[in-house]
DNA sequence: TTCTTGACCTAGAGTTGCTCAAGGCCGGTA
DNA sequence: TACCGGCCTTGAGCAACTCTAGGTCAAGAA
């Protein structure tokens, strides 16, 4: 398929997807006879995946080793599994501060209606 | 109380506080006789709420409206309450992406982990 | 008293992670 | 044939910091 739709099937945006490819987070994308860039089912898999790991936080550098280590194939399934260990060890620590920051709101909020009152 | 109290009982770093400053977000910040900046306990009550606010996804231009109407005292208090009321919805949003993000990674694990074995 | 150290100051450059604009190619349709 | 939409690259712009350079000043050591 083509990018609009690699773009819609994975939740990135056409240009973050170009971007991601010219900085290597994207490895395996192949070229039509057009020149034309050509995802394959894989290719949105793992964009797929870039994308939720972008959108709770990974920073582009960790994403970088990442996808070098996909791109050598099953050998680094072992160093991918604690780069997403360390990831989700990542997403608790943001729950937390949601629920932090859920509390100061509610104490916050408690105050300005007793005010409107 | 100096700077850099104020940036750790805050959260904030001394150049975040400074660079908030500077775009409009601290209002009420004294300075002593040397020029040096004097925090009272409320300028790192509001430090902190910034803290949190941001740290959960607020944007600045938010936080500079938000920020704006708090230096103009009470009578703007229902207008606050109705950003915090946003911010609180989005918090939520940012919930379900972790929890959709946690979800997507046990997959993935369970993939590895029966890769390896 | 002079020297050094450390916390603060400002102005401005650098960084991260996009996002958009300009200008160009190409295949399909009126 | 002329236009249109979707793709391309390159490079500029932007948000939100973060760091560097160069400077002031007070307090303590030599």
């Amino acid at each position: 398929m083509r990018i609009s739709e690699a773009a819609s099937r994975s939740g990135l945006k056409v240009d973050t997807i170009r971007y991601y490819e010219a900085e290597g987070l994207v490895p395996k994308v192949m070229r039509g006879s057009d020149g034309q860039r050509r995802f394959s089912q894989e290719n949105v898999d793992w964009l797929t995946l870039l994308f939720w790991l972008r959108e709770t936080g990974m920073p582009m550098k960790v994403m970088q080793r990442f996808a070098a280590l996909y791109a050598q194939g099953d050998k680094t399934i072992s160093d991918r599994k604690d780069i997403l260990l360390d990831h989700s060890r990542l997403l608790a620590k943001r729950r937390d501060d949601l629920d932090r920051c859920d509390e100061i709101l509610a104490r916050k909020l408690e105050i300005y209606e007793e005010y409107l009152r």
